[in-house]
DNA sequence: TATGAATGAGAATTCATTCAT
DNA sequence: GATGAATGAATTCTCATTCAT
């Protein structure tokens, strides 16, 4: 599924910056076809439509950006480790695809509206993700007691728009955790230290 | 500004119901014309282009937004006092403008893009006034000692557009206080406390 | 439904002209357009396509061809006074609108498979007429016994778009008396003393 | 000219069943290699262009149609027994081609207009052919007298379209017989006792 | 010879905007 | 002011044809 040619990655690519330097309608596909070497009637054996074509941009990165988090976590390391690694993956990698990024932050509320099956699917399996990493984080008693995960790894999801937006993610990150974490324990603290800790 | 005719009330309740349904560019004058019972030609006496009906249901949402948070925010209360009125309104508001939270939420960033002022204005306004509240909570030594509260108001901005999707703020802004609030003084706790007070 | 303004008559009129040159997709709408001296988005106001432009030339113009039957069919008349009335002013209308006659034509077997309705109604109606005017020969005993009137209403019909190709539609109609008049009556003979009497 | 190769054919066959079911614009050159079970570009190795191989189908056809209907009249035998053996030939024909027939009805006109010579060749040749037939008939005393043979050729050939769909040929060649036969010999009552003849 | 990916000319249709009434 | 018919620029998508393999 993720193995395409040459071709349908730099269509994607080269698509992704227009759409995410104006919106859907503005940018056409002669823009789109000489933007990325190809003709028009090309863009047409890749992809259905215009539609399909901005869909699949979505669609195409949160497949891979969702390897990228099944990789990052990792159930044998512990609830502050992954869930570093998570965010220090997904930073990275949002970092790499600035415009799938302001795509996706700008698709979050009419993809629920359009239905796009494929992809909410994709952002389930995200959320289900960050949940689970809060799950372990929860049996190792860091975070506040009756915390609901699902509703925190909403939180968490809506905040990845946020970062990269404001670079260094830790701050934002260290409100986070003092915002989960178990009163009194003070995760944000730990957090902390432990990011300094790394970094020897 | 603020004061305009009937007819131009009119015409920005309807755009926004058709904006909030459908983006910008599946919307036609013609279907804004009929829905708010004018002529084609007649939107165009209240308006200068499409664009400019567009970014006025914009304006005049949050200019009125402003009006309401400036009254709500009321100096000679205390912080969780204020902080307190300042969610309440925000969240009144949104809740009896559904539309125009819709559209304010898709164009946060082409806002930036598009670079139009008078918007951005209102946004920096809303931004100021939220960051007020927030020195105040510092004043007061309610919060994160080095806290920095531009970029505490950037956070709360951004938890906008949260509210009113998931129900109840409280528990977004009960782990908000959490994170925000000074170690040991556990903000959330107090928080919790005067709403019930409050509810008396 | 006859009463349209100017402009639709002009629109189809000359789009009949195109229609009739070239073939339904060698036709633009471009260049209807052009030749009806309006803008192209004004032959969207008039019909919601070109499909519809198509038919709307074939529905309209038979519609008036049936009043002109209809006219020209009086009960009161004698079998050979109608059945020529019939054909004079169906030639007459043939020839005042050539495209027209081309395009119908053209249509007769595709109308069927698309399944036009309202065009297929108007088709049965004028074999009706036709066959109207056939009972009526039956019933003055002029024609052969036991002919099938719908049959030969067909065969008149799809004698119709012979008509004017050959100038003269005399020799047709005589062919075509003395096939379905009765024998050793020779209708035809009498067809043609009738049309000279005519003439004086 | 006729010989061609078994994929010439294949291909014919099934471009026949997509232009009779569709207009000449509809049916797409993919489509007509894929029910040919042969790829694109082969097509271009078999016939220049998409017109080309449109007026293939007629030619084509036409050509052998020709040729049936030649080895069909037979001088030596009388006027009734070749014009029988015409209309029977023609009707097989026409029915196992069903699909060349609907095109070559569906065209008689535009071939006209565009003037492609070697089908208006074999036109005049199957014209010719039937008015051979009718010459004989004269030479017979059998039919009308000053009958232009010509003109009722034409006439035949207008009807062979009808052919076929109405069933039963031969309510409509009565009809026709007695319609060119001479007046008081009844050629169609004698054609009638023919066929039953024909039939022990 | 056979193939089908690539191409771009071409056509239908939409819709913001104007302007005569 | 209010209206909506007229306009044509702009855009999506199709498909015959080519040509490298």
């Amino acid at each position: 599924m993720v193995k395409k040619s040459e071709k349908y990655d730099r269509i994607i690519s080269n698509a992704s910056l227009l759409f995410a330097e104006s919106d859907f309608q503005s940018v056409c596909m002669e823009d789109v076809a000489s933007a990325s070497k190809v003709g028009k009637g090309t863009l047409y054996n890749y992809f259905k439509s215009k539609d399909d074509l901005y869909f699949s941009i979505l669609h195409y990165r949160m497949e891979k950006l969702l390897l990228v988090l099944e990789n990052a976590f990792n159930g044998r390391d512990d609830f502050l480790k992954n869930m570093r690694s998570l965010i220090i993956h997904l930073s990275k990698f949002l970092n790499s695809h600035p415009h799938f990024h302001q795509i996706w932050y700008r698709e979050e509320h009419s993809l629920m509206r359009n239905g796009n099956l494929p992809i909410l699917d994709l952002k389930e399996r995200i959320l289900h993700l960050i949940q689970e990493v809060l799950k372990q984080g929860e049996k190792e008693k860091l975070l506040t007691e009756d915390l609901d995960t699902a509703f925190a790894a909403q939180i968490v999801y809506s905040l990845i728009n946020y970062i990269n937006y404001e670079g260094n993610p830790d701050n934002l990150f260290s409100i986070l955790m003092k915002g989960i974490g178990k009163s009194g324990l003070d995760l944000a603290v730990e957090y902390e230290s432990f990011k300094h800790e790394n970094r020897k």
